[in-house]
DNA sequence: GTGTCGTACTTTGCACTGCAAGGTACCTTG
DNA sequence: CAAGGTACCTTGCAGTGCAAAGTACGACAC
C-alpha cells in the first residue's frame, strides 16, 4: 500500500514532537509511551520500538530530554523521562512551525472540492 | 538551527502531495512547479531542484503523473506533466490521510495552551 | 526448579526522501 | 564571442521510520 508509505513519511520529524508532548504531560518509560501514544490520538499512532528507543535517545543527545532509572514498583526498574526546559522551548517552536506548515499546506493542497 | 531540519522532515512525502496537487490545476514543467509552489504557499514552500526532479520521476515512474515533451512557444521546449487518473485517486486518499493524520496530530500535540 | 511467556530496553541494517552541489544544454543579451 | 539566465538531470550525503534480532528479568504453570 502507498498509503502506508505515506503515512510512514508523514510522521518524520513529528515522532518527536509527539513524544515531547506526552512527555509534557506526565514522565513516562518506553512502553508506556506506546501505549499512551496510541491511546492519545484514538489508535492512530502506533509506533515501534525501533522507532521509539532511537527517538528517546535522540532527544536525549539534544538535551530535550532526560532519562533516569528509577523503582516505580518494589522490583520494578523503569527508565523514566522527563522533559528539560530546552525541551520545552522546543516543544513550543515545532507547535508553532506545525501550525504554519499545516496552513500553507491547506493553501496548496486543500482546496480539495470533494 | 534544528527547526529547519524539522521543516525538512514535515515535508517528506508531502512534496509528492503538493506537485500533484499543483498539476491538478494545470499542466506544468519543472521550473514553473517551483515559482508556482512558492506562490500558491505565500513563500512558505520553496522547494530545490534535487527535490524536485527525482519526485517529478518518481512520480512518473508510478503513473501518477506524465510527462511530455512540448513546445510552450516558438522555440521553447518544456516537459509538461499533467496528472493521469491513477494520481487523481491517489491524491484523494493522500488528502484524507492527511487530514486524519493533522487530527491526530491535534488530539495529541494539540491541547497547546500557548 | 524448570520451562514458557510477556514486558522492557537496545541495536543493526535497510528503505525512502530532501537537499546541496555539480554537470549539461540552450537561448538571450551585451 | 563572452556572460548570464533558464531548464533538466544526477550524485552523494544526512536524517528518520521500521522490521528484526538480541538481551534481561519477572510472573506463572507444572
Amino acid at each position: 500500500m502507498t498509503l502506508t508509505r505515506y503515512l510512514t513519511q508523514l510522521l518524520k520529524g513529528n515522532t518527536d514532537v509527539l513524544i515531547l508532548s506526552l512527555l509534557e504531560r506526565e514522565a513516562m518509560y518506553g512502553h508506556q509511551l506506546m501505549d499512551e501514544l496510541e491511546r492519545a490520538s484514538s489508535g492512530f499512532f502506533k509506533i515501534s520500538e525501533g522507532t521509539l528507543y532511537p527517538a528517546l535517545h535522540r532527544l536525549t543527545r539534544n538535551g530535550l530530554i532526560r532519562g533516569k532509572w528509577g523503582e516505580i514498583a518494589p522490583g520494578k526498574e523503569r527508565k523514566l523521562y522527563t522533559v528539560t526546559p530546552k525541551g520545552e522551548q522546543e516543544l513550543a517552536a515545532c507547535r508553532s512551525t506545525w501550525g504554519d506548515f499545516a496552513t500553507a499546506m491547506g493553501l496548496v493542497a486543500g482546496p480539495a472540492t470533494t
